[in-house]
DNA sequence: TCCGAAAAAAGTGCATGCATTTGAGGCGCA
DNA sequence: TGCGCCTCAAATGCATGCACTTTTTTCGGA
């Protein structure tokens, strides 16, 4: 039912990512938040296609850690941990000075019109709804990383911006972007001025301030995990060099 | 045949999962060199599952930009280019930095020992093959990162070392690894100090190294790839190149 | 012998069906 | 009322089938 194909010939299709586009776009303009559900099913059926390709879609966003996977069990928004969130945040910074330091005094014209136009449209949408607010902060800079013409570097800012934008959801009360604003103009200028040391330097307190903001809870909210807490006590080494595994001293991230 | 289950109770199948791996490891031990074919029969045959599943894996590992997906075609081991190669380097300096920077001065004896240990059996395999020296050199930065705890740290440094090993693949010859052993030994060292500028200083040069040994050509070397030979003049485009090419003479610009 | 078009083969894109698992309600029992 | 067991709807895990696209092979004609 609902036959949704144009029956085009030649259908660029690639539905698989549309759908991915269209919930990373929901989670960061907090449509979706985290821990909320995404069956196979609903999805299929709200963009026509079958289960098949929304579970294809989840596994790639879960691949970007948008999505929690668990075997058996309704894929839900990730619920990033309040370490998590300030370790994405981290890595962020870094590469995010990355762009910046490839960036600088190597713009076009053409480029600076197109970030001044974002910037605009930013300061626009500053008195619309929060979420649109967001979503413009943060594709100011997936546009910023685009410039460097490093694939690899666009899908790792793009990711881990995305993933910050969930912590926003998570841990941020109503957002207050009028700085973060003027401070894109600020970044603008050093780019186009070319000061390598300066733009890198304000990225960093740029994001730093962003981070800040975001994560008001100092103390982790945890209690999400119960492993999560036990971590440190678990970890006390009584001598039991590598009699057994490898790496035992690791408690969790288990990711090999 | 080959039911390859180990047949514990539970199993956690997860049979992407176990497909994935053992792709990577292929592929960084260059069993599977760039431009090899991955047609979803044949794998599903040769892990005793079917298309839908080994499809499946062929997307996360598109994801982690190891294999080349296009649609209609046979997936392929990624090719990244010269600059990609770089740009791969690049990103993962600054990740690996970090992670020494967390881990300075808070490695447990445990964690140190594993550490040496790993690096001793890198010294025993000095003689032997080229692809087991590559992924033991390979697992002992990801076994640096995971010692962050830090997940998202952990993928991204994960991924990244094992883009760069595609580059060995491409573009290095024949590997001599006894300085990157030397150079994890100083790392060992330093970090147990707790040095943080050192240890940070240590796996710049470190990494440098290794990449310069690696991207040894300076131009891309030869084309593999008729299209990539022909890239250049296919370009065109004189209305106003961005003033200066960003850091390179990039051709592709197909950032946005 | 060489070239190009048509037919066959191989491969992907996607939906659907069935088995299995989870989780929520219902029911009995104290 | 509260607790535990059982049953069943809902959802996932995975294989298979069919349509369509690409690649290879075949084959007739110059």
């Amino acid at each position: 039912m609902s036959p949704r194909q144009s029956s085009r010939k030649s259908e660029g299709s690639d539905k698989v990512g549309t759908i991915c586009r269209a919930l990373r776009r929901a989670i960061i303009e907090q449509a979706l938040e985290p821990g909320a559900k995404l069956p196979e099913d609903a999805l299929g059926e709200r963009f026509g296609v079958s289960r098949t390709i929304a579970r294809h879609a989840l596994g790639q966003l879960a691949a970007e850690g948008l999505v929690e996977l668990r075997r058996n069990r309704i894929a839900v928004v990730a619920t990033p941990s309040w370490q998590e969130a300030r370790d994405a945040f981290d890595i962020r910074i870094e590469l995010e000075r990355l762009v910046v330091r490839q960036l600088a005094g190597r713009l076009s014209k053409n480029q600076i019109a197109t970030l001044k136009t974002h910037v605009d449209a930013e300061d626009a949408a500053r008195n619309g709804p929060d979420a649109v607010s967001i979503r413009l902060a943060t594709e100011f800079h997936i546009l910023l990383a685009q410039m460097t013409n490093s694939p690899i570097l666009v899908r790792y800012v793009s990711e881990v911006a995305y993933r910050c934008c969930l912590t926003l959801s998570m841990f941020s009360r109503p957002h207050s972007s009028e700085c973060a604003i003027n401070e894109h103009r600020q970044l603008i200028a050093a780019l186009a001025a070319g000061d390598e040391a300066k733009v890198m330097a304000l990225m960093h307190t740029h994001l730093d301030s962003v981070a800040s903001r975001a994560l008001v809870t100092p103390a982790p909210p945890r209690g999400r995990d119960l492993l999560d807490i036990l971590a440190p006590y678990a970890d006390e080494e009584d001598n039991e060099p590598a009699a057994k595994p490898a790496k035992s001293a690791r408690v969790r991230t288990a990711a090999e």
